[in-house]
DNA sequence: GTTTGTTTTTAGAACGGTGCAAATTAAGGA
DNA sequence: TCCTTAATTTGCACCGTTCTAAAAACAAAC
């Protein structure tokens, strides 16, 4: 015997056929007890392994799924995957990650390859730069399985898992209104990234209930998430009359956001109160520590695993659902008090 | 034809050998330049792309890496990943990614795990319970590429990506030693930890350079590393004289130790310093900001993927080499400051 | 029109496992 | 003893690619 060893070695050392080393090994009824005892003992004396590689040529199933995220080492992203390596790995799945870096380039090159790798299926969360689906449009008309999670689109017609972004937008605004704000700010993603749209709608309709009329300077888009915040926190706190509340797309924003008012010596939450999105543990430290929405990212890459698996395997009886996680409002020191907080306290 | 085109397909097409039109893609020069271009014409126009699994069947080559770390969600770690995967993909393979959770069990399975699913290599950052390498030991003897990095171990002959702990412990402490503090305190992993123990041993020397004796109460050892040095700090603060400065294994322990102080009303850094380990970003906007020593992170996953890809392409010229990595005292406003830092402020 | 020497192409055997249909064996009944 | 039925086992084809050895095609030289 070479290397690592086959069923060949197997069948050859018993004297048997290799397809009844295969079958005991399955444990097919179709093989006497003593031969399946035979086959099983020499196998694991052995240390015989299947190739996956060769069961997955013949079935045509590799038992992999492919991921891509924006970003790796965005916590929100890699608690996702947290989550979906989890519940994979007990499924007897692995999964394969690529990360996009927010291009839609790199991201149709991520799919690209996971697709040549022949996972069974994609998780994904689009880039902030993705408008067109038509990558994946290309799967699920190969019938491989896509579900999406947290930067979904609507045009695709596959499971998705995501929070109630409009909604919890709209709680969050509608707190810092009920705090006393009355000039709130939006700074987000693109136009027509739909997490960022989703939650200045949410924005938008908490202002209207209220009565606030919105003003267009008091929304900014920003393409590049990284940097462009900061120069969009400029241009509010240059405003006439100077926004006293500023809700931001995601927790990296209104961390760019609070360097900028610290800088300029802006009383946070006096002068202006900072709301984040996602709850990433930098929020709990920063100082002062930041009112935020928090989403259950390590369960939204469990769900968007489970979703996956349950596609895969029951095909038949498969019909796209969206998953819809509940968020909460983390109060913390970053907006004002509540009056009856006061009292309480 | 039926569903994604073979090689058969192209060759039934053009009637010619599916060796020809193996030969043809590959550009092998055994080909009439006609029938080559014939060839690649029908096959872009069918899409085709060569199925890896039988690739990979037939050349033993899944152009797969496995990657095995502590915890994704860590900072530190999905930023190595972020490093890995970019020079991964950059080279056409593609990572597969498990966490051991810091469980010993889960890490051999983990390894396992990977292993069947027949990856070309494996790099891994070991679990902060594992003593024993015998699961790496048996793929190495197997000829499988093995790279360790950041939580690495001395009795195994691989190739490996670290920072010098021992160096960067070493002048964190005479750091904190100049700035006044006498009676410094260790809070680390488990004993036989490498880094931690090298962090230690770091931490001792700067120690007994200065010609302060170290005190075993000073040095608490922690197992878990997500609730111990809680505890920890508190059996510090209630020594009968207590440290003035607490030097930690990384930083998520100095959180969780400031965190202490600060609910007991511990002034930092008058009373105590706090200096902690990795430059994670949470360091820099928790309250008061961390000092810390910053390890490049991507760079050492990126570094990590580098040899090993060489190691894969190149094994007859492969010996196995230790890559130390530089590190930065990273200084904010957790310690004291300079006597000279004063004046010039 | 052979012969020799190049190109160019081809059949067929791997790689390692699974599934099918057919073959073998064993057991039971007349 | 022979036939039937059931329990086991077996060969072989297949998944899609690559590689080897050998065949076929073609050209140039004799």
């Amino acid at each position: 015997m070479k290397g690592t060893p086959t069923l060949d070695d197997i069948a050859e050392a018993l004297h048997i056929s290799k397809a009844t080393v295969s079958r005991a090994l399955c444990d097919h009824p179709d093989v006497k007890p003593e031969t399946k005892q035979a086959v099983i003992a020499l196998a694991k004396k052995l240390n015989y392994e299947p190739n996956r590689l060769a069961q997955s040529l013949r079935s045509n199933k590799t038992y992999t799924i492919g991921v891509v995220v924006p970003e790796i080492a965005m916590h929100f992203f890699s608690s996702t995957l947290s989550g979906m390596q989890d519940y994979a790995l007990r499924h007897d799945y692995i999964i394969m990650v690529c990360q996009s870096m927010e291009s839609y380039q790199t991201e149709k090159i991520n799919v690209q390859k996971l697709a040549s790798n022949r996972v069974d299926g994609l998780l994904i969360s689009l880039s902030s730069e993705t408008r067109n689906v038509d990558h994946l449009r290309q799967l699920i008309e190969k019938k491989i399985p896509v579900v999406l999670f947290d930067r979904v689109c609507n045009d695709l017609d596959v499971s998705k898992v995501i929070v109630n972004d409009y909604d919890a937008a709209f709680k969050a605004v509608e707190y810092l209104i009920r705090t006393g704000c009355k000039r709130v700010a939006y700074v987000g993603g693109p136009r027509d990234l739909y997490i960022s749209a989703q939650r200045e709608q949410g924005y938008l309709d908490a202002l209207r209930k209220n009565n606030i009329a919105p003003s267009e300077d008091w929304i900014i888009h920003c393409k590049d998430l990284h940097t462009e915040p900061v120069g969009a926190t400029q241009q509010l706190l240059d405003l006439p009359h100077m926004p006293d509340a500023i809700f931001c797309m995601n927790d990296p924003i209104a961390i760019q956001v609070m360097q900028v008012l610290k800088e300029q010596n802006v009383r946070i939450p006096d002068e202006i109160s900072v709301i984040g999105f996602t709850n990433e543990p930098v929020s709990n430290f920063i100082e002062p520590s930041l009112t935020t929405v928090s989403q259950p990212s390590y369960e939204m890459g469990r769900t968007a695993a489970k979703l996956f698996i349950e596609q895969l395997e029951h095909p038949e009886s498969f019909k796209p659902i969206t998953k819809v996680l509940p968020t909460e409002l983390i109060i913390r020191n970053s907006t004002r008090k509540l009056f009856h907080n006061v009292l309480e306290t």
